[in-house]
DNA sequence: ATTATTTTTGAAATCGTTACAAAATTACAA
DNA sequence: TTGTAATTTTGTAACGATTTCAAAAATAAT
């Protein structure tokens, strides 16, 4: 999906584009890797001195709630964010810990059991060792 | 898969069947509800009153670490554990909060972009509203 | 301008989980 | 048996991600 801007983006998604939103979800799209918290918080400090991770927190939370990030819970211990909605999965290498994208065909999953059941959200997570380190 | 002799399982998958372990393993499969580590503790202090929590903590662990227990993340809280190994999803229903297992055909999933991955552990979670509170 | 509303901030609290050392249990050898 | 070593359990303290909360700052409305 191609935002050109990104204040407007917001702003179509129920969002008031504060400052540090805007900066937090820029972020997101010129960084597709899939940051924590954290990482996101470390990254803009340099550029917003008067950055609360607070923020960051209110921030990510409130785009969960509007629908413009995923919540990545791949991980046992922190939780990541990815500003691609679409539905795909994630791979996470257990030796270098990179966390890839894959495409996933929604339409070959057969669900087995839970027929009628309403479906808002598909994670599908993958863990093993991803190519680089398998050679390496 | 049956087990019979839950000492055995343990043993044969290179875990030192302890009375603890034990109590715990056979929760795991009496109760399919894919609990927490605090229900788990809970349910089984009555039984065990010396039980600690850590116990439950280390236990679960290990058997995580055995591949005889498959983690669930999909809670961005608290994690969930499950005897069942075998590929499945499971969906939580955002309404009432209950955890269903249901069948995943592994062949059908085509996932893009990650050829030559080794995929150790599948994890697919799914999030909506069950049939019973459609309806209700 | 003034006031009301929203957002940001930072410190404190919460809570799941882990670290650690002592106590208890089990395994092993004399 | 008995003593000693190794393993497991226990409970407290520490840790770290996340939330709570109230004050400060920024923005919007009258």
């Amino acid at each position: 999906m191609e935002i050109e801007n990104v204040a407007e983006y917001l702003k179509n998604n129920g969002i008031k584009p504060s400052y540090q939103r805007v900066r937090v979800f820029e972020y997101l799209i010129k960084n597709k890797n899939h940051p924590s918290v954290n990482m996101v918080f470390k990254a803009l400090l340099g550029e917003i001195p008067t950055l609360s991770k607070t923020t960051v927190y209110n921030t990510l939370k409130l785009f969960a709630e509007k629908n413009i990030v995923m919540v990545i819970n791949i991980e046992d211990n922190e939780t990541r964010y990815d500003a691609d909605t679409s539905v795909h999965g994630h791979f996470k290498c257990e030796k270098c810990g990179e966390l890839f994208d894959f495409g996933v065909n929604e339409n070959e999953l057969n669900f087995d059991k839970i027929e009628n059941f309403q479906i808002n959200q598909t994670h599908i997570y993958l863990k093993g060792i991803c190519k680089n380190c398998k050679t390496n």
